[in-house]
DNA sequence: CCCTTCATGATACCGGTGTACCATATTGGT
DNA sequence: ACCAATATGGTACACCGGTATCATGAAGGG
C-alpha cells in the first residue's frame, strides 16, 4: 500500500480550506474546485475524502464550531486562572464578536449555515442548534453563580439576561460584519448591560432599597 | 403598439414572485425560471423587465423593504391613534419578529441579503444599511420622548437601549426562524426590558426624585 | 390601412458545477 | 519479490442557470 496517510488530518486540512475560501467569497459561492485549489490538492482528492459536497459542507460546519470552541477556551484561559464571573462572561461574549479575521469568518459562516438551515432540512437536522442552547445554559449558570456569590443583582432573571446578552452579541456581531457598527460600540453596549447586571444591591439607607 | 402595460406593476408582480419562491426555497436556490413560473409569466418576460438577475435581486430587496415598511406602518396604525410611547415601541419591535408567514419571509430574506452583502460588494453598496440606522434613530427618539414625558427611566441611555432592543429583536427573530425559540419567549424577553426601561423612578419621598 | 413600435414567446448557447470513471504510482505485508 | 490495497491524478459527462437570439403577435398613429 502507499504511504498510509492520516485521513482525519487531511479531512481537517480540506475543511479548513473550505472555511478559508468561504470566508472570503461567501459560502454560497464556494465550489469543490475552489476548495481543492485552496487546499493545494486535486479535485479528485476532495471527492476522495468527502464523497459529496453535502458531506463536505457538514464537516465544514463541524470544523468551524470546533475551532470556535477552542478559541473561546483559549480566551477563557487567557483571562487567567479562576477569573471572576463577570470577566468570564465578558470573555465569552467578546469572543463571539467579529473583531479579527478569524472571528469574522466564523461569524459570517455560522450565520450563513444558520440561514441555510431554514430552507434546507438536511442542514436543519445537523446538530448546530445545540450550541446556542449550550451557550445559553452556560451563561445562565454563570449569572446564577454570580448572584449566589453576591456579585450580581439578585433580582435579575438570570436566564432572561443570558438570552438577552447572547442575542445582543449575535445581532451586533452581524452589524459589525456589514459595517454598520464598530466592535468598540458593540462592546460598550455589552458593558452597559454587564454593569447593570453585575450591580450588587447597595442598600443605601435602612430599608427603602429595592427588595 | 400593443396594449401598453404598466411596467411598474409588472415589475412589482415579478419581484413579489421572487420573494415568494425565495421565502420557500431560500434566496440562494432561486433562479430566473423559478421566478417566471411563480409569477405565471415566461422566462423571457422576467428578462424583459429586469435585464439581469442582479437587477432583479436588487429590486427584490427594494420591494421587500417597501412591503415591510408598509406592514410596520399598518401595525402602528392598528395600535390606535396616538398610542403611548411604550405601545409604539412594542409595536415596532414585535412587528420585526417572524410570527407569521409574511414576517418570516421578510426576516429570512433580509438576513440572507445582509449575509450576502458581506461578500458581495455590489449588494453592500445597495442602500439597505440605512434602514437599521433609521430604526435605531427612530427608536432612540421615542425613548427620549418617553423620558421627557416622565414615562421612562430618566437615567437610561436612550440610544444604548434602542440599540439593545433592536439587536435583541433581530437575533431572537433568527432564533425563532431556526426553531430554537418561540415567538412568545422572545416577546417575553422584550417585555422584560421594556418593563425595565419604562419603569419611572417612583420618587417615594418628597424632593429626592429625578428632575 | 399599414407600418412602426411595444410586448411576449420559444429556444439555442455557453460557462460552470457536482459527480463518475479510468488510470496509475506507491508501498506494506507475506 | 510480488501482489494487492491505498492514495492520487486526469478527464469526461450530464445538468443547470443566466443570457442572447430569433420570431411573432398586438395595437395605435399618419
Amino acid at each position: 500500500m502507499p504511504k498510509r496517510v492520516d485521513h482525519e488530518e487531511r479531512r481537517a486540512q480540506i475543511a479548513e480550506a473550505l472555511i478559508q475560501v468561504a470566508g472570503r467569497r461567501g459560502l454560497h459561492a464556494v465550489g469543490m474546485r475552489d476548495v481543492a485549489a485552496e487546499a493545494g490538492v486535486s479535485l479528485r482528492l476532495v471527492q476522495y475524502y468527502f464523497e459529496t459536497k453535502e458531506k463536505l459542507l457538514f464537516h465544514g460546519l463541524q470544523h468551524l464550531t470546533d475551532r470556535f470552541t477552542a478559541r473561546v477556551g483559549a480566551r477563557l484561559a487567557a483571562a487567567g486562572p479562576d477569573p471572576g464571573p463577570r470577566a468570564t462572561v465578558e470573555a465569552l461574549l467578546s469572543a463571539s464578536l467579529p473583531t479579527d479575521e478569524e472571528s469574522r469568518t466564523f461569524h459570517l459562516l455560522y450565520s450563513s449555515y444558520a440561514i441555510l438551515s431554514v430552507t434546507d432540512e438536511a442542514l436543519a437536522a445537523q446538530p448546530f442548534i445545540d450550541n446556542p442552547d449550550a451557550a445559553e445554559n452556560a451563561l445562565t449558570g454563570l449569572l446564577e453563580h454570580a448572584q449566589g456569590a453576591g456579585l450580581a443583582d439578585p433580582d435579575a432573571d438570570a436566564r432572561t439576561e443570558a438570552i438577552s446578552l447572547l442575542a445582543m452579541a449575535a445581532a451586533m456581531g452581524t452589524s459589525i460584519l456589514v459595517g454598520q457598527r464598530t466592535p468598540e460600540s458593540a462592546i460598550a453596549v455589552l458593558h452597559h448591560h454587564l454593569d447593570r447586571i453585575f450591580a450588587t444591591a447597595q442598600t443605601p439607607e435602612g430599608g427603602a432599597g429595592p427588595n
